[in-house]
DNA sequence: CTTGCAATGACTGAT
DNA sequence: TCATTGCAAG
């Protein structure tokens, strides 16, 4: 029981109400995921058998680092039986189970977002619509969000609403393009993400008796990041837990930054009425980060008009202030931040993994590569591109795919000329007419040609049966050989391996090395696969798709400075953190400016970024950085201006080209930032920082005298007039702008002009 | 059918 | 800047 002890009364509490629903309010850093997992711990000490349990996390990294602690408590052998896992591998495996029940093949694809957009592509290539109108990503995002409101095709032709909604945005023909889209996919036998979740709902509902066997399995149902869900998986939830009402969400409202998936902050409400017999605990109490930190955040969350009120506190140290620091490029930032990281582990003997850099889109994660590497200061990037949607890796995939489940069609264009045998785009063609004629899939027009008699030549005819020959050589494999000595045998008999040991350029070298490292991921598989489990090919692909860079994370990976998005590094806390390109147009996104609700998620997004943080936090941005290849100039971004300045610190380092050397090299070892106390001593930093520079500066307030009433000119909002000065001298003044109504500005960064 | 070059559009976010 | 696509020539 002592593990018990070490948790505060809210905490406690939150722990031993097993019963009932119940929901749990977890502000930043307030021990959510230590009360999740003694929750647990709790119930299997309680009896409950950990087969009754299931545990929703929102990525396969948490649930595999919860699985462990349980297990350091209550013994690994009966944390094994635990259900733990992300929405969609949970349903993707009970979906494999009773995929027959819904007309699927046991063996289906998942399809990753990369396939279905391909697909979703040659769908309106085929129906002969306007690639520019019907943008792949676009149409993906309508469908995506049809299914996450379980909205089949059919419905969504015959919803008046939506299908208006498309005829106003001059896309009146989307409702086609998913019918053709929900076909194919059944055809090929594969789902999407999506599908997991919405085809789970639909075999609950058209198989009573399966949703009977898992109401009554799983009698206890925990959700972490409850903010998160989307309507599919609220309503999974709900139907699992109808029976016994052990239901447990943990989440925060504030932390939600998914809704562009979905997500739908209203779930949180909701609970209260759909369980009316509920209980209620917040944990308030921050434990990982400084008073400076926790008020800062919740001085910018404060802005935010939807949010359910608590009050987030710390009992740690007031520590630093947050740096805020600008820079003139993106590259310079880059530099900069490196550099900051070198010196404060010089200084204060931090580790390279004690630092990480937060960026809004990954696009901005070069820089500070390029930087860190210069440095040679170790790094791992998060997210991006994953290992498994490498173009090598994919290719390889795809014949074990291919061998799987021959009915997949993204699978089977990618591979049928790969390494090249000279079936090319005109031989696919035909194929897909016929295949589309006859209503079956590419495979088996390719592999019954007298049943569905094709318009290839014999030479072409030749090649394609040699490359059916040689998958149906590896299918019959499948269930004979170990998952590993097949893998291998496809790698070398399709010529790929060679094809990558061939190309001695370093990036052929580099790819060569990572097939051999899932390869090696392969063979690890294999001999690791637990008692009552098999260890096919077909077992390893089962949810190959669903797994990110962050499960397989690797010992060498350990001490390297984190770069990551926002959104990636949810969950996730840091002693020293950068949240980088604090910019208007980048950070809030451009996307998210024409709405209230879209500000407030980036706003949130913002919250999560600076909560990440324990001991210091460090914002900053560029006042112009390389977009798409040239240089556009940038305004800093209005969070900024939104943290109560008595947290900040502003620091305006040196920057090339406008000083002699000599003051460079005390600039650089005696960078002291001036606090910037509205109250406090008057020191002048603007003077000190910045050297005369062409273009008229932030420092430009200093400059002015401001009076309550002037008529002022800014950047962004235009006229306005001051109505309010906070400060001596004037750090902060509210502004009403006929264009903007009244806005708070932070003198330092907003470039006033007196009129 | 393949290759190579020019043109083009993409940068929110991720299971 | 970078990856994908379209087109012409071999």
């Amino acid at each position: 029981m002592n593990y018990l002890e070490t948790l505060n009364p809210a905490q406690l509490d939150a722990v031993k109400n097993i019963d009932g629903p119940t929901m749990v309010i977890a502000g930043a850093g307030s021990g959510k995921t230590r009360v999740l997992t003694f929750r647990i711990a709790y119930l299997m000490e309680k009896g409950i058998d950990p087969f009754n349990i299931l545990s929703l996390t929102f990525t396969n990294k948490a649930a595999k680092e919860m699985k462990e602690r349980i297990s350091s408590i209550i013994g690994s052998t009966e944390a094994k039986n635990l259900t733990m896992g992300t929405f969609h591998s949970v349903f993707a495996r009970i979906l494999r189970h009773h995929a027959d029940k819904i007309g699927y093949p046991q063996n289906f694809t998942i399809y990753d977002t990369q396939d279905s957009r391909s697909l979703l592509k040659t769908i309106v290539k085929e129906l002969k619509l306007d690639e520019k109108v019907y943008k792949p990503s676009m149409v993906q995002g309508r469908i995506s969000s049809a299914k996450n409101n379980l909205i089949s095709a059919v419905a969504y032709e015959s919803n008046s609403d939506i299908v208006n909604e498309d005829r106003q945005s001059g896309r009146p023909r989307v409702f086609e393009i998913y019918k053709a889209y929900e076909k194919r996919c059944k055809l090929a036998g594969a789902m999407d993400f999506d599908d997991l979740l919405y085809k789970t709902n639909v075999l609950f509902r058209d198989s009573p008796e399966t949703l009977h066997f898992y109401q009554h399995r799983f009698k206890y149902v925990l959700v972490d990041e409850y903010q998160d869900t989307n309507y599919s998986q609220y309503l999974l939830v709900k139907k699992l837990a109808a029976v016994f009402q052990n239901v447990c969400v943990v989440g925060d409202d504030a932390q939600s930054i998914y809704s562009f998936r979905g997500a739908n902050i209203q779930n949180i409400l909701n609970f209260k009425t759909d369980y009316p017999d509920h209980n209620v605990f917040k944990l308030e109490q921050n434990y990982r980060s400084s008073q400076t930190i926790v008020n800062a955040a919740n001085s910018v969350i404060a802005k935010n008009k939807d949010q359910i009120q608590k009050n987030v506190w710390t009992s740690n140290d007031v520590g630093s202030k947050i740096k805020v620091l600008r820079t003139l490029t993106d590259n310079e930032e880059g530099k900069l931040i490196a550099n900051q990281i070198f010196e404060t582990k010089q200084n204060e003997g931090a580790e390279n993994s004690d630092f990480a850099i937060l960026y809004r889109t990954n696009a901005q994660s070069r820089s500070f590569e390029e930087a860190l590497r210069k440095l040679n200061l170790p790094y791992k990037i998060y997210g991006g591109l994953s290992f498994y949607q490498r173009k090598e890796i994919k290719d390889i995939i795809g014949y074990y795919r291919l061998t799987a489940n021959p009915q997949d069609e993204e699978a089977f264009k990618r591979i049928v000329n790969y390494p090249k045998r000279g079936i090319g785009n005109s031989t696919v063609e035909k194929l897909v007419v016929a295949a589309n004629h006859y209503g079956v899939s590419l495979w088996e027009v390719a592999a019954e040609p007298q049943k569905y008699p094709t318009e290839l030549n014999s030479g072409t005819r030749n090649k394609l049966n040699q490359f059916v020959t040689q998958i149906k050589s590896f299918a019959v494999d499948l269930e004979r050989k170990d998952a590993y000595t097949l893998a291998q045998h496809i790698a070398v008999t399709s010529g790929i391996l060679k094809d990558h040991y061939a190309d001695k350029s370093p990036e052929g070298v580099a790819r060569y090395e990572n097939i051999q490292a899932l390869l090696a991921g392969i063979k690890e598989f294999t001999t690791n696969v637990s008692d009552g489990e098999t260890n096919f090919l077909s077992d390893f692909m089962v949810d190959v798709a669903l797994l990110t860079d962050a499960d397989s994370e690797k010992d060498e990976d350990k001490n390297k400075v984190s770069l990551m998005t926002i959104h990636a590094s949810k969950g996730l806390e840091f002693p020293y953190v950068f949240v980088v390109g604090l910019e208007e147009n980048l950070f809030p996104s451009q996307m998210a400016l024409n709405s209230r609700t879209e500000l407030e998620e980036e706003r949130r997004l913002f919250y999560v970024a600076i909560t990440r943080a324990e001991k210091n936090c460090t914002l900053s941005f560029a006042t112009s950085r390389y977009r798409w290849g040239n240089l556009i100039t940038s305004e800093s971004s209005r969070f900024i201006e939104e943290i109560n300045p008595e947290f900040l610190e502003v620091s305006t380092p040196y920057r090339s080209g406008g000083r002699s050397l000599n003051q460079t090299n005390l600039e650089n070892k005696t960078r002291t930032p001036t606090t910037y106390a509205p109250n406090g001593p008057k020191r002048r930093l603007t003077k000190l920082q910045d050297a005369p520079k062409k273009s008229k500066d932030g420092d430009t307030a200093d400059k002015l005298d401001l009076k309550v009433g002037y008529n002022v000119m800014h950047e962004r909002f235009g006229k306005g007039k001051i109505v309010a000065l906070e400060g001596t001298p004037p750090s902060k003044a509210t502004v009403f702008f006929p264009k903007a109504g009244n806005k708070q500005l932070l003198l330092k960064f907003a470039k006033l002009e007196v009129l």
